[in-house]
DNA sequence: GCTAGTTTCAAACGAGCGTTTGAAACATTG
DNA sequence: CAATGTTTCAAACGCTCGTTTGAAACTAGC
């Protein structure tokens, strides 16, 4: 009862918000600085492990703002995933419809893997470059939450990507005619387990540290390697049976 | 002072159940209900969202069961871990060795990729066939853990996958003498993330149901699928340059 | 300068958490 | 059967969590 009550005040304050835009700087200010703290502080320690009170004490403003400017701490862990995803995922498709449309000329080639997945992972690299600060981690955050069991972010997710990946497996069919549907679903899961993996690993840190210790960020050469091994899995002779050498437990 | 005083009792009592070994059936049969339930439902939530209320109340026992048997709630999660990752990994090398006997009498063909990747493959879904209904929640809580930020099970995992990875890592080396050992560290990398993505997806499920909507647990279907696209990556051809199709932001 | 709306704040709420306690129940051994 | 060690149990501990509250501090428009 008592919840019903208050959170109206909230979502009216939000539209208010919306309307005047710039006029209300401070409580942008607040707003932006939670969500700032909110992606560093999650891609850190995971949605659960990572409390309101260290969001705001990181973020410098009262306790109270996240409920009041975002609802639940579920709907600032949504917010703060829409704000770059959103972007990002436009990006994707814009570039996508680029290539395709190029590719359509006259005498123009044909849609290669590499082609589409550059246009996946370019908008991804152009993110982490934006925002210098904050894009890296986003990437990380987003890595992370796509192997989170938590129902509201799995369909959250889902329902954030489901376009997207439409239309690239629109593409992929294209550029890989003689490639069986139920092939092509599974090969795209495995595309995105190797990318979500690779985005969100602490392990790809160390590999980049270990051989150029010198440049700190560098997600070209991960991406630069990534897109090679993924395009020539997706283009691997399908296998009709059952490779015997795979199931005999005898060398 | 007073948790140090404590904590002796429950080791010596896993000392004792260690060593009368199967007299203490009872106790035995807590510890086991209890890594039951923990599996389960770690897998279902992850780490964080797993109260011990919740994995005691499931398993049958009393709350204070899990701090006498394992120490923590930290403790208990490796123990579910080791309990089965133990064995599934020293199969492995044992499988990658006898292969690699076999390959190096006299006139026997090299070492394989696939060959190399069904060593890793085999005893886990050897793992999830013999424990029925335990197996297949342990991959998929295995899967979740490689993606979770907290030290101490990142700690934990390096140290247990430490021996092994570096044995096939040098396996792969052998059998793709061209490839850079960076670029072999890259795509080892990349081979981890599918298959732990896979092995946790809930996504993974939804595939299978799609197209197999009867047969409900195929996890042969999955590696059979997953093998050629991996062994296919770890092929592709090396790209000394930077591919500019890939940088450029027109199409 | 008063009023109405918006945002911040310190404080508290109730609930759930991991862990500890000391006694009761059980088993084993001399 | 008494003694000893092991395991269970109900209850509580101290703490942190997400959320709520009502008043104070702002920021307009009349």
């Amino acid at each position: 009862m008592a919840t019903a009550t208050l959170q109206p005040v909230a979502h009216f304050a939000e539209l208010a918000t919306d309307k005047r835009a710039e006029k209300s700087l401070e409580a942008a200010g607040t707003k932006t600085r939670i969500l700032d703290a909110a992606e560093e502080l999650f891609m850190e320690h995971g949605f659960e492990a990572t409390s309101l009170r260290l969001i705001t004490t990181a973020a410098g403003v009262n306790l109270a703002a996240v409920n009041y400017h975002f609802g639940s701490k579920e709907e600032l862990f949504q917010a703060a995933l829409t704000r770059r995803l959103d972007p990002m995922n436009r990006d994707r498709l814009a570039l996508l419809t680029a290539y395709e449309a190029s590719a359509a000329r006259p005498r123009a080639a044909a849609l290669t893997c590499e082609k589409i997945i550059s246009a996946m992972f370019i908008p991804a690299l152009k993110l982490a470059r934006d925002h210098e600060q904050g894009g890296k981690n986003f990437l990380r955050l987003l890595g992370r939450a796509y192997a989170d069991p938590a129902p509201f972010i799995r369909d959250f997710l889902a329902s954030q990507y489901a376009e997207m990946i439409a239309r690239f497996r629109a593409a992929f069919a294209r550029a890989l005619p003689h490639l069986p549907r139920e092939e092509l679903s599974w090969r795209l899961h495995f595309v995105m387990g190797s990318l979500s993996y690779t985005l969100a690993g602490t392990d790809a840190l160390k590999l980049i540290a270990q051989f150029h210790p010198d440049e700190v960020h560098n997600d070209e050469l991960v991406l630069k390697r990534l897109a090679p091994f993924l395009a020539a899995g997706l283009r691997a002779p399908v296998s009709h049976e059952a490779d015997p050498a795979l199931w005999s437990h005898e060398a």
